[in-house]
DNA sequence: TTAAGTGCAAATTATTTGCAGTAAG
DNA sequence: CTTACTGCAAATAATTTGCACTTAA
């Protein structure tokens, strides 16, 4: 049977080796409870909570995020010096940046090709290659 | 005859219609005073201008990043949710990241290619496709 | 002379942390 | 029970701002 919400939240904690709380599952429900992915901040998390009656404190949004970080659940992208973004698709892959409302969606990785990546030095491995396409309305 | 890094700090504010003040020279002249491109954050401009004398508050070091990053002379990097870095090199180009110690360098760019860039919806123009390469020492 | 620029200290914003209380295994 | 998690409020880090003073044009 199809998994509900609920389910697909604690199982995803459980494959980090998180525990189940309230409050995560509630955040993890909000993050890929429809198996969709999600780009989000501490702050339009928090509000997201708060708008479907689930009870975190903002401090623990933040905990939350940077707990789902470390474990590998959730991936952190660098567009604005300002804030962090939070992905839920921990898969290399572009990324467009509305500047009008500072908001951040998925480019799709096939349309996107980089070629001739630059030879690093010995002893340094690549973390990772970010692409960010910032964009604005005409 | 060869201009003196002051003269050319003067022409590059001048180029951009700003005023050269005694404290913007001295930055600029750290910043573009021998031809080559620097990556610098607030902080770091900041203890430059101590070691070599001039006297900045870390205020102005700021305003003057922002007041030189308005002007088009310097571009904002976003490598890190938590610091602002400003590469003087203006061009788009893709940067190497590095991990350990929080340093930005220009990858070259001949070696890297985008192919492919996702078309964007109409009226949406691209302002600019900012290429990551983090690094970590093994 | 006069508007723009500067320096300080106080304010703001995003985020982290200390610690007492709460809950999961 | 025991250790991890949570919530609040206070702490911190990066950056901005208000305002009196200075300086380039």
């Amino acid at each position: 049977m199809t998994p509900t919400s609920i389910e697909s939240a604690t199982s995803w904690l459980g494959a980090a080796g998180l525990r189940p709380t309230r409050q995560r599952v509630a955040l993890a429900e909000l993050l890929v409870g429809d198996g969709l992915h999600r780009h989000v901040t501490a702050e339009s998390l928090f509000e997201s909570a708060k708008t479907n009656g689930a009870s975190v404190s903002l401090a623990t949004v933040y905990n939350t995020l940077r707990a789902f970080c470390q474990a590998g659940l959730v991936q952190e992208v660098a567009v604005d010096g300002s804030k962090s973004y939070f992905d839920t698709n921990t898969h290399d892959h572009p990324h467009f940046y509305w500047e009008d409302d500072g908001t951040l969606s998925d480019a799709s990785e096939e349309q996107l090709a980089i070629t001739n990546l630059p030879k690093v030095p010995e002893g340094v491995e690549v973390v990772s290659v970010d692409v960010i396409i910032r964009l604005r309305r005409v």
